[in-house]
DNA sequence: ACCTCGTATCGACAAACGTGAATATATCGA
DNA sequence: TCGATATATTCACGTTTGTCGATACGAGGT
């Protein structure tokens, strides 16, 4: 039930001389994925680790309820963020590569500041 | 009132191998600070512009009303992103340069995922 | 001193968000 | 099939957020 395309796959650089009001909210959407002290942790997990992690190893360091991390993951998931595999009865998170890229290209403003 | 430090003096990269309590929060209020498409837009035009803005120059584009762009430069001061001029009546914003050399910093995870 | 104009603050409102208890779904092992 | 375990969803609650009208503040000009 995401939205219509995943805002990492939509968002365009803050310093694009052209800025569409689709390009300016999935923008958005990306930055707010990660306007959450839970979501930068979590992300700041995945990225310290270079594999996959299970949810279940999330819940004690984020200090969260299970539903409340399961939450959070898929509000990382629908920005296009990590992917999610499923081990068994596991569920694996990750950083996308591309969608790493993608957010240092976007949040990258040097050269078009002061 | 703003709050003790502005977010992006105490925000740490996300692939950080430590993160703190307050440097999870203050890296969320960085990323929230962008979390607003009016905002993405009010950081996109002074990065077009090479120099300060005016406020009254951002109330068209942005399509709203005074004190609502007022309200999300704020924002952008608060986040430490951003730096206010006054001229006469004018308030002139242009961007930081070292937040937004944090900012890149901040968000390059590339290194750290798969 | 007054008036004008640009900006910030206040107050109110609806919408979105973070949180967790309860519950549903799914997968494995016995 | 049944029970146990991992994860997702639903529901409800309080908080935060974006928005704007009304108003206050401040700086120039007359």
């Amino acid at each position: 039930m995401s939205a219509t395309l995943e805002p990492v796959a939509c968002c365009a650089p803050l310093d694009a001389p052209e800025l569409s009001d689709a390009e300016a909210t999935a923008t958005a959407e990306l930055f707010k994925a990660l306007g959450d002290p839970a979501r930068v942790r979590a992300v700041n997990l995945l990225a310290t680790r270079g594999k996959p992690v299970c949810i279940c190893e999330l819940i004690e360091p984020l200090g969260l309820a299970q539903p409340t991390v399961s939450h959070h993951m898929r509000k990382l998931l629908d920005a296009g963020l990590v992917e999610r595999e499923q081990r068994g009865k596991w569920a694996y998170f990750s950083l996308k590569r591309d969608a790493v890229e993608k957010l240092a290209a976007v949040a990258d403003l040097k050269g078009a500041c002061c």
